[in-house]
DNA sequence: GTCTATAGATAGATAGAC
DNA sequence: GTCTATCTATCTATAGAC
């Protein structure tokens, strides 16, 4: 292509194409082994590519990191309006934690707020992610007989959801497991319909 | 040293026990600096040792991670009992608050998440430790007008002051702040109160 | 028993080949 | 524009010196 003056439209997309790839493969490779594991090499062997040309694509780690981050955020917005969307609100604590279960996603939560902490590029991203977050939990408790749910009431949700997915990930099978969070969301979400104002 | 889960270097002298001055360190590195700078190198430079050093008091890095671990737990359980003690309990949202608002303690936290993650040997650690808040939490409820807290009630609240600091971390100043944690972790008590049983 | 030199492995980034 | 060989830094672990 070095003599093409002509906009070609294939080469474009071809190359989006592979590093939306690679995003997949880096965002896998997260979910399945951590933060830790998050490294170039890895995430190029599972792309297959050599770690050398992953950085043609994504000069450094962080950079990587933060599209990865962009496409997670995206995803989990995005997988939170599909399950609450179109279905009878009483059975929203069980699909929350059904969701908060997975501790594929809570790796990669986990691996978010640590890059926040790092990474003020990934801070901004982030604080705008938990936004989001709060207005699915409001709209929630909107739709739960609560009508003026308050800031508070959307943040307190949105806490205690990050608190069981933290929780569930550490301990795994170990504790009461998906009942108990049941009942704790359900419980919650009882309580601030109750107290709405 | 009632509330400092800070190292006092004036103690060095008194500590006979080399392995808790390492144990010290690593904890402080990993307060400081998080998990993905908690390596053995950065830790002996800390302690004033070589790396090859460190690995005979700690041959393997999850040796020496177990022992922070442990250290970090006992103090945690303590910081909160003492905290909780001899106080109004109307003043426990403020102060559990400015608690969770540490960045360095949820550093921590953070870690031994991530390690329970991975570690079964931590993670059996870990699922005693979360036992442990979850007492402390109940015992707060008790005392704040709900004299039947169930075993919800406490899961309930600890997963929520989790979920408070691990979004604090990732958000730092640019959220709302203690304040709104206070109002979180008040309102969340109250409703407990008021639903006892 | 205490400590170090060194090996072996892995990570991240760059200069340059095609 | 795409890709790779290679360099440097860093990490963990071991064999062995004192």
């Amino acid at each position: 292509m070095a003599y093409c003056l002509v906009y070609q439209p294939n080469d474009i997309e071809r190359m989006d194409d592979k590093r939306q790839h690679i995003v997949e493969c880096a965002l896998a490779q997260l979910r399945e082994e951590g933060f830790a594991a998050f490294t170039q090499p890895k995430v190029a062997a599972r792309a297959g590519l050599r770690q050398s040309h992953l950085t043609y694509y994504y000069p450094t780690r962080d950079d990587l990191l933060m599209a990865v981050a962009e496409a997670a955020m995206e995803r989990q917005i995005k997988a939170l309006d599909d399950l609450l969307a179109g279905s009878r609100s009483a059975r929203a604590p069980t699909k929350i934690a059904s969701v908060l279960g997975r501790k594929e996603n809570t790796r990669v939560l986990l691996a978010l707020v640590q890059g926040a902490d790092q990474e003020p590029r990934l801070r901004t991203l982030f604080v705008n992610f938990a936004a989001q977050m709060r207005e699915r939990a409001a709209a929630l408790l909107t739709g739960n007989q609560n009508r003026n749910a308050s800031v508070v009431d959307a943040y307190l949700l949105h806490a205690l959801c990050v608190g069981l997915a933290v929780l569930g990930l550490a301990q795994d099978g170990t504790d009461g497991g998906d009942a108990r969070q049941v009942a704790v969301i359900k419980k919650t979400i009882q309580m601030l319909g109750r107290t709405a104002g």
